[in-house]
DNA sequence: ATGAAAGCGCTAACAA
DNA sequence: TTGTTAGCGCTTTCAT
């Protein structure tokens, strides 16, 4: 391996020049600045990132903890901050934490190898210590927000969306609507509940609203859907709180043959690659995610760069946009 | 942050004893170990990885490096190596590279963080250079293979597999079949393409092949498959050679309004999800990538802690299962 | 504009 | 069984 110190021998310089050379300090003289980075190339040195950071710089990872990487959701996040932090020089430290006490892990480690920021979807009850090792880290929230944090966070309006979905299945003259969502320990959870039953108590439109709460999971969306169209009476529309849950559902629909929408009109969340396939199309809520993920990127890369601590203020929310397809009609009568 | 020397001070002892007790050396007494582990969780001592590599030690990174993470097959793979490495106390530095150069630089950036290994979903044409920086590391190929390379690779047995499917579609009295594929610069994309050719003339069944190839992207497949089905005298089956292309293809079809499978029989590349869904559900071939990613995994982390050079013999493939649904039918007179 | 030298926190060789 | 010590390759004062 080609140290710096191979290159200021071979170049009859010191290791500081070279070490000032290559991080373009401006006391270097351009000359001598270019010859160290020729000879740096030629020789084929690379930087010990190990060293870089024992020397007191500031390491170039970003830990990414997403709670799911095939939920088309969290791929896009990925996706996004590969992109951006590609562009700034950083790499990205992914890791996958849909448990607790592996999210605590994780965030050990990512302390362990001195990671510049943490970009986190917490966990439903994140442990004691997690929130209290991530508090001395620049870290980011994204779409979950722990309740006590006061950090920073980038999501979408989750009741404003729901809120928004479920007022125009009332509008199509639905008043017994199901919701499946996802559970009051979830930010999101809550926040999404809330926008449905808001949606029945803002306008005149009295209705029957049917909770069940549940995990985003696959398995739990169509579970939750068999049991709501096994009672005696059915709801007659369905409004979906998560991305998994909505592929449940949908699962438990086909497997049922419920007729869609003469019996039953769907909202499903998130516009997941194969929605719009589902029967005559599902009607669905499309989050801007990667807008989402990239101005979350952008923003925290560059706090991290000011050095200082990060503004704990920042706060930013996208909203959805209502797809309609064919699985949302007006009630028949 | 709590370093060694703290543990090793509020306990009275040395730094090396402390070192060897985390590291549950069988040389230091088991009374001792007990104490220094204590003191550390007390303290919330969290180990500086910079300075274990700094110290000579290997270090826990892996680099996984693969061309898309919003394709389900990729997905699947960050899925199992993110598992499959937080069991083993690996982390994962996750990269997207679908670019030479890219790719070129994500090396570079592993190397220099000493990563542990790296796991590769090779570019179509590597940079020389790339290849030259890989073959000084311990590293695995995933699904596609580059030519020059000797090094161990997991992959799928792209030839039989389509081979197979192209042979179903024989079986099913189809003649003109056309296939939208991947460029031949990818391995895969020529091992797809000579399964596609053999089908025919392993049988006596003569056909008409027409092949369309290009890169394994949604816009690629649509553009190819607008192309083929604006020709004078249409195929009556289509058989997709990527997932990716896959997806592009029956968006086309969908725009031109094409019957399926009445006037055209349709096999798709990988059962993303979504694909079950697609008018009365897309015939596919299903890869168990996660099977295959799994064992991958074990294997390379395996062979890491071996600590000698990996074997470069190792090579694994695994086959797809054709999932029948709607999409294919018997030629109609 | 450049050099010399002191760490950073750990590992491992060598002592005891 | 434990302690001492010399690095690892950088960054960063402090000299020059």
């Amino acid at each position: 391996m080609i140290t710096a110190r191979d290159v200021a021998q071979a170049l009859g310089v010191s290791v500081s020049t070279v070490g000032r050379a290559l991080a373009n300090d401006s006391r270097i003289s351009s000359q001598t600045r270019a010859r160290v980075h020729e000879a740096a190339s030629r020789l084929g040195y690379i930087e010990n990132a190990a060293a870089r950071v024992m020397g007191g710089a500031r390491s170039r990872l970003i830990g990414l903890m997403l709670p799911d990487i095939r939920n088309d959701f969290y791929a896009q996040i990925a996706e996004a901050f590969s992109t951006i932090c590609g562009l700034e020089g950083y790499q990205l430290v992914f890791s996958i934490s849909n448990e607790r006490d592996v999210e605590l892990r994780h965030v050990r480690e990512l302390i362990g190898v001195r990671a510049a920021g943490i970009v986190i979807v917490p966990t439903s009850a994140p442990r004691r210590e997690t929130a209290s090792l991530l508090r001395g880290q620049p870290h980011v929230q994204l779409l979950r927000r722990l309740p006590a944090s006061t950090s920073a966070w980038f999501g979408v309006n989750d009741e404003g969306c729901v809120r928004e979905a479920t007022s125009f299945l009332l509008s199509l003259g639905h008043r017994r609507i199901a919701y499946i969502g996802g559970p009051l320990a979830l930010s999101t959870g809550q926040a999404r509940l809330a926008g449905f039953r808001n949606a029945f108590s803002g306008k005149a439109a009295r209705g029957q609203a049917i909770e069940v709460l549940g995990p985003p999971s696959v398995e739990f969306g169509r579970e939750a859907a068999h049991r709501l169209m096994n009672r005696k009476t059915r709801p007659t529309a369905l409004m979906l709180g998560s991305v998994q849950g909505t592929r449940g559902a949908l699962e438990a629909l086909d497997e049922l043959g419920i007729a869609v929408p003469q019996d039953l009109s769907v909202v499903g969340f998130g516009d997941a690659s194969g929605f719009g396939w589902w029967r005559s199309g599902l009607t669905t809520l499309r989050f801007p995610i990667v807008d989402l993920a990239t101005s979350c990127a952008v923003w925290f890369l560059n706090a991290l760069k000011q050095g200082g601590p990060i503004a704990y203020e920042g706060q930013s929310t996208v909203s959805a946009r209502l797809v309609e397809r064919g699985s949302t009609a007006r009630i028949s009568a």
